[in-house]
DNA sequence: ATTCGCCCTATTTTT
DNA sequence: TAGGGCGAAT
């Protein structure tokens, strides 16, 4: 273990005997299987530092993460553990970033071009409609977001509208897999991959690209992922892979923590990993290093209700503290009021700062009173995993424009700005422009060049196309190597967005509003260009597809400053002093969905349940309301019966949930699933 | 092209 | 309830 001068030692006493044990393994595959809050991450992030401290080169070392955010924590961890410079490090990353990496460096080989673009929701939704139309449908019609949803348990499932097609067992599964199979012909015409195209794309490459395999296992030495509870069967197929022929493979989890059972995850992966690799070491850590003693007997208890787990006790390092407690309100509002002044009154007496307190919610609608509480108190708060901002028109509208300056251009974006501000480009314009492209197979923007098919429009029509399309590739010749935020500005400046922002905007109050937007999307592509070394657009739009979009420093937590608030979802593997975990009704979490589903949702939401009280270090606060808007009106609820399974009452939880599953087997309609 | 107004439905969780 | 989507009117 001799390691040369410029390498670091990494701090073993950080790491207690099992951890040691598994950071020690440097080859070989190995599990480590355990509770929450007992060290996995920091075993995966150490591992990953002692294989660099044994001369391992960090570029063959791939850890992958659950979140970009996780990512990014990770990296930079390594980096100081190590006193690696900024430009050295291993590759760590979720699977969509690697993916996307691996298909930009291949697409060629699947006949896309080496720019395809990512589709996000919207663009996968406008797509949708796009090809609703020209199919008939008889019964009741499709809605776009459903056919998404059909289209990516498809996807999880590794299915292609082939397969899709031949599984359907009833005509409105097999009109969906045929949306789906023109839906992916727009996706290719148009040159463009969806999230989860990524991760089949690559199977698909591997599949028949026997050399393109080889290359891409070649890369890494060491593979290493966290969150292994969660991983669906492509990405399980994917590392599988990678990591066949040096067995170097580390994963981590827990199963108590898969809560993504219903975007495809299956926990068998991580249950059949000795299967798998039959050499396979397994570890398991006991102690919890977060939570202190009462915290977590709430939560063994309520987990061992779950029938199908691993038994597994966390046990406390940091003893003893204050029993959670739960309470009731009559409620959201009374809910949020309550709990936010406690916060200000705790900060205010400087017990706590704002960033101590994480308000843990199941639906994002339950942030609204919180939002509004916080607000009128003057306390500074952060909502993880918002995107409202990049939902907002502006913000849209200028990363659709931003797309047009890179060839090929994308259909979509070209749709969504094509007349913005309004350059004559109307409906019929752009119906007759959809109605070419559908009849001859070809992009909107190889129509809008057509100078042939163009004469057959009235003069003003092809004046406005000929002076757009001039004017995109104006900015295509003025994108090449210029920093994002210098094309953002010059796109700004020349359509006159500001102006067009003046015109649209009723109150003076609505124009800032909207030009704070254009400044908020400046600022993002400025912090882009701070983080990377070489900034370029390219990359600038691929991180904004797949990855973190706020390009905060990594390695920075929360400020201080700012109360949290989170999903249970998106607060796994984090954590927070004082955690309030509110909404704990029965329909809410577990929500009626599940109820309806049956058992194994259920026992998902208790995961869920689980994960959100283990965040918590110091302080757990559980709440419910006795009445709670929905769908407009005010209705009774009962606290949840996973309240009783931690206050030990089987019985009434029982009681609750039998209560429950009556009344939403009723009133929910079973939804449609493939 | 824009705006008004009516109707309808509802996101559970997200890379 | 409220917000979005769509059709009709200006
Ligand atoms: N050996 C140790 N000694 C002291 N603190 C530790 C030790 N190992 C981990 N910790 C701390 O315990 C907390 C939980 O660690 P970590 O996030 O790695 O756990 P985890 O098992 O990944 O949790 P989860 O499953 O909930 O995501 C962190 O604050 C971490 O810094």
């Amino acid at each position: 273990m001799q390691a040369k001068s410029t390498l670091c030692q990494i701090p073993w006493n950080q790491l207690n005997p099992q951890q040691r044990e598994a950071v020690g393994v440097l080859s070989g595959p190995l599990l480590v299987l355990a509770g929450a809050g007992t060290g996995k991450t920091r075993v995966v992030t150490y591992r990953v530092a002692n294989l660099i401290a044994h001369r391992v080169p960090p570029r063959r070392i791939l850890a992958v993460t659950f979140t970009r955010k996780a990512a990014g924590e990770m990296l930079a961890r390594v980096r100081r553990l190590l006193r690696l410079p900024k430009d050295q490090g291993p590759v760590v990353g979720t699977f969509h970033s690697l993916c996307l990496d691996i298909l930009r460096r291949h697409a060629q080989h699947l006949g896309y071009p080496k720019h395809f673009v990512v589709y996000d929701r919207s663009d996968q939704l406008s797509v949708i409609r796009t090809v609703l139309r020209e199919v008939v449908t008889s019964g009741p019609s499709f809605r776009p977001a459903d056919l998404a949803a059909w289209f990516s348990t498809w996807k999880a499932q590794g299915l292609w509208p082939q397969d899709a097609s031949a599984r359907a067992s009833d005509p409105r599964t097999e009109l969906a897999a045929v949306v789906y199979r023109r839906y992916q012909q727009a996706l290719r015409l148009a040159g463009a991959v969806d999230f989860d195209d990524l991760l089949l794309l690559v199977l698909k490459l591997f599949d028949e690209h026997p050399a393109v395999l080889q290359q891409e296992r070649n890369r890494f030495e060491h593979i290493l992922i966290d969150e292994y509870q969660d991983t669906n069967p492509p990405q399980y197929r994917i590392i599988r892979l990678l990591a066949q022929g040096h067995c170097n493979l580390c994963a981590v989890g827990d199963d108590d923590q898969s809560i993504y059972r219903w975007r495809g995850a299956r926990v068998e992966h991580i249950l059949q990993f000795q299967r798998d690799w039959p050499q396979a070491r397994i570890i398991r850590l006991e102690e919890n290093y977060r939570s202190t003693q009462p915290i977590l007997d709430l939560a063994n208890r309520v987990i061992g209700f779950n029938r199908h787990r691993h038994a597994k006790q966390l046990r406390s390092a940091r003893g003893s503290g204050p029993r959670p407690r739960i309470v009731a309100f009559a409620d959201p509002e009374e809910e949020a009021q309550a709990i936010v002044s406690q916060i200000a009154a705790a900060v205010r007496s400087r017990q706590a700062r704002p960033g101590d307190f994480a308000i843990l919610f199941r639906t994002n609608d339950q942030i609204r009173p919180f939002e509004a509480q916080l607000r009128q108190l003057g306390l500074s708060y952060t909502v993880v995993g918002s995107t409202s901002f990049f939902d907002r028109k502006e913000v849209r509208d200028l990363m659709a424009f931003l797309q047009l300056a890179l060839p090929p251009v994308n259909d979509v974006a070209l749709l969504r700005v094509i007349n913005v501000p309004p350059r004559g480009i109307g409906t019929q314009s752009v119906e007759w422009l959809l109605e070419q492209s559908v009849q001859q197979n070809r992009r909107i923007w190889s129509v809008m060049t057509d100078s042939q098919l163009l004469a057959q429009l009235p003069p003003r029509t092809q004046k406005a196309l000929g002076e757009f399309v001039r004017w995109v590739e104006a900015l295509q010749a003025r994108a090449r190597r210029r920093k994002p935020s210098q094309v953002l500005s010059w796109i700004v400046d020349t359509v006159q967005y500001e102006q067009e922002i003046a015109r649209v905007s009723r109150t003076p109050e609505e124009q800032q509003g909207r030009q704070m937007a254009v400044q908020g999307l400046l600022e993002t592509a400025a912090a882009y260009e701070a983080q990377e070394p070489r900034p370029s657009l390219r990359r600038f739009l691929d991180q904004m597809a797949v990855e973190d979009r706020t390009f905060a420093k990594p390695g920075q937590n929360f400020s201080p400053d700012e109360v949290v608030l989170i999903t249970l979802h998106g607060a796994k593997g984090l954590e927070f002093s004082r955690v309030y975990l509110v909404g704990v009704e029965e329909g809410l979490l577990p929500h009626r969905h599940s109820i309806a589903e049956g058992q194994a949702a259920v026992e998902e939401e208790r995961r869920l349940f689980y994960v959100g009280i283990t965040r918590a270090q110091d302080v757990l606060t559980l709440s419910y309301c006795r009445h709670r808007p929905y769908r407009g009106r005010k209705k009774p609820c009962v606290p949840s019966r996973f309240l009783y399974e931690a206050a030990g009452q089987a019985q009434l939880a029982q009681q609750a949930a039998a209560h429950a599953t009556q009344q939403w087997n009723q009133e929910t309609p079973s939804a449609e699933k493939p």
